[in-house]
DNA sequence: TAGGGAATTAGAACGTGTTCCAATATGGGA
DNA sequence: TCCCATATTGGAACACGTTCTAATTCCCTA
């Protein structure tokens, strides 16, 4: 549990201050993933994020620069959580390829289940500019994390290192083509299984 | 020549209003690709292109029915154009995974040397809707087919294709990595090549 | 408990993508 | 050649992200 690093100090901070502007920034992440749920990218307006969630406009960019910033932000909570729970239930299969995918399926079919929120998060991880380069790392790091762990216990190795990126990258892409409409949730599974067979001898 | 079968076809229809239709597309697109190159996605504003292809603003929207589209449109003739260039001076490199590494530098250093282009081109793609999923599909077709005629000569193998498909995938992601300013283009470059070395054995 | 500095608020205002419309220009067919 | 469908135009209008400001509220500290 000690993934999540800014945000929970602030928690932990036990001034009057610190805790309203906390509950604050968690109310706005909150609705904004409900909004994005419910509707995607489009759906998430700022305005409305802020009257929702019961702040003024101006105090959502006082913690969130920007659209793309405040979609990142959220689901790199989201995606830290898949992590986790893949790591509850350990992936199946006695083989590391076998455990690679038995993940990237999961991976797969827990964002196409909400696929108006992760429409949100891939359009936002797309149209990001340098100013949110550390949420969108945060990202694919997180990712990379969760593929690396299922090959083997301990260290991976460089070449285990580089697998994962090209993963990810695959996965990445492959969401970005989904989210264009160019091919389906079925798709995504089938590449993503067919690159870790391929990558993973 | 024959890969371009709508915009060509128009062109050699001789009716008058045919070709003014496609003098006024031409030159919308040529301001777009202008606008993109000096300042990228921000910097092609659709009244300033409108202005100065000049046609009307509802003329453009007639043409492309989002900014998008537009960019998008305009840069699939510019994948195009690349997969010819490469055509005309063959891959170097007696092994399979040796022409392909040349052919994605190739493509990767063609890309990066218009960056402010190919950041708005991203981020069309990283943006776009199933609206314009066909535009996408055009674009990594094209770099599917870069791919895979760099791989032999002849028709592509299953696996071929599998390959092919991964490393657009990889080669798209890494862009998109990079016009978010993740990561330089040396990584994208560096990125692409291991992806090859551990795909094609 | 009073003062001061920082955070928050409400709302106006701006830029740009997109839509809409009435008026006009254009080109093909009778 | 004249007429009509249709393409084009100019420009207003709208939506939404983003910025800005003056007034207000909040909390820490002396």
């Amino acid at each position: 549990m000690g993934m999540v690093t800014d945000s929970e100090d602030v928690t932990e901070n036990g001034s009057a201050l610190a805790r309203s502007q906390a509950a604050r920034r968690r109310r706005v992440l909150d609705v904004t993933l409900a909004m994005a749920d419910r509707g995607g990218f489009d759906a998430v307006q700022m305005r409305d994020v802020a009257a929702e969630a019961g702040v003024a406009l101006g105090t959502v960019y006082r913690y969130f620069e920007s659209k793309e910033r405040l979609l990142l932000e959220a689901n790199v909570e989201q995606v830290e959580l898949l992590g986790e729970r893949l790591l509850e239930r350990p992936p199946e299969g006695t083989e590391a390829v076998e455990r690679v995918v038995d993940v990237l399926n999961r991976a797969c079919r827990w964002l196409t289940r909400r696929p108006d929120a992760t429409a949100a998060m891939v359009r936002a991880l797309g149209s990001a500019r340098p100013t949110e380069a550390d949420a969108v790392a945060r990202i694919s790091t997180s990712m990379g994390q969760i593929i690396t762990a299922a090959m083997h216990a301990g260290e991976p190795t460089e070449r285990d290192l580089a697998v994962a990126r090209i993963l990810t990258q695959v996965w990445l892409a492959s969401l970005v083509g989904w989210v264009g409409g160019v091919d389906g949730p079925e798709v995504i599974a089938r590449d993503l299984e067919r690159a870790a067979r391929l990558l993973i001898a």
